[in-house]
DNA sequence: GTTTAATCAGATAATTTAATCTGATTAAGA
DNA sequence: TCTTAATCAGATTAAATTATCTGATTAAAC
């Protein structure tokens, strides 16, 4: 098998765009998100938590507590929340797993790989959660539904 | 962590890639690639057993025996290396993953994605091991010497 | 034939990632 | 103040991936 992101990351994406989708400073809790996202409880709680240490989202403990963004969904870059989880090696790091890949050495995919992957940077880099909004309702009420 | 393919994936697209650097028809041991590579001897030689079975490698029992390609090297691309290691699900399943995601009910990064996705596949397509020769075989120098 | 050096097969171990459990703390609301 | 519903923290378990081990088989070279 083969991944992009981590299953961490993709909870943690869809739980933010989930919480983007909502009113402003609205407050969800996690087992809201894991119901309509059908992400295990516990896991997506722990990842909400990481991300409140992050800086992107808020918690709010105690009785109707729950999640909310820590700032406007325009100021959050989709690249924010993956630099947050998995970090930005992926960006980095030899696609061939070299360890001696670099522009001097290059492996024999180096150049060709490294436009990919600076498009997938610009594309995350790009797209902030208010982006994505329209398109995130009308997912999770497919999910819903499901 | 995040990774594009697995470590079995990458050896094993190395181990071909130092296959076909060589010349024609001859066998190189699971020992020498180890050692050149820098990969584990027993895992690169397991990726290289599989990769027999699926018609990439062909392997010779016995003293002096060892791994060859099965097929000219311009007739072998990465994206069939990568199907059979790792299997094609990364270009078809949700970057995000929404096990829901389809054209019909799209992920927020459903097309986005999609474009970036499919010239990574073209790009393993296009690619095939003859084509590489050369920056291969700068790459192993540079291994080696380290 | 015997030795040697290789693949091959299957089991096992180690590590990483994913998921769950337990209990403490917090704060709203009756 | 008490109950309830939430986060939070840390430990534990489960599953998948990565790596190693053991022994069998094979075939070249002496």
């Amino acid at each position: 098998m083969t991944v992009i992101f981590s299953k961490k990351c993709e909870y943690g994406l869809q739980a933010v765009l989930y919480l983007a989708a909502k009113e402003d400073s609205e407050v969800t809790s996690a087992d809201e998100i894991s119901k309509k996202l059908k992400i295990p409880r516990e896991f997506v709680s722990k990842i909400l938590q990481s991300l409140t240490e992050s800086g992107i989202v808020n918690s709010k403990k105690g009785k109707s507590g729950g999640f909310s963004l820590a700032k406007k969904p325009e100021k959050i870059r989709l690249i924010d929340v993956v630099a947050a989880i998995d970090g930005l090696e992926i960006f980095k790091s030899c696609v061939l797993g070299f360890p001696q890949c670099s522009p001097e050495h290059p492996c024999p995919l180096h150049d060709k790989w490294g436009v990919l992957r600076t498009n997938a940077y610009n594309m995350l880099t790009d797209e902030t959660l208010d982006m994505l909004k329209d398109k995130t309702l009308k997912k999770v009420r497919h999910i819903s539904k499901t």
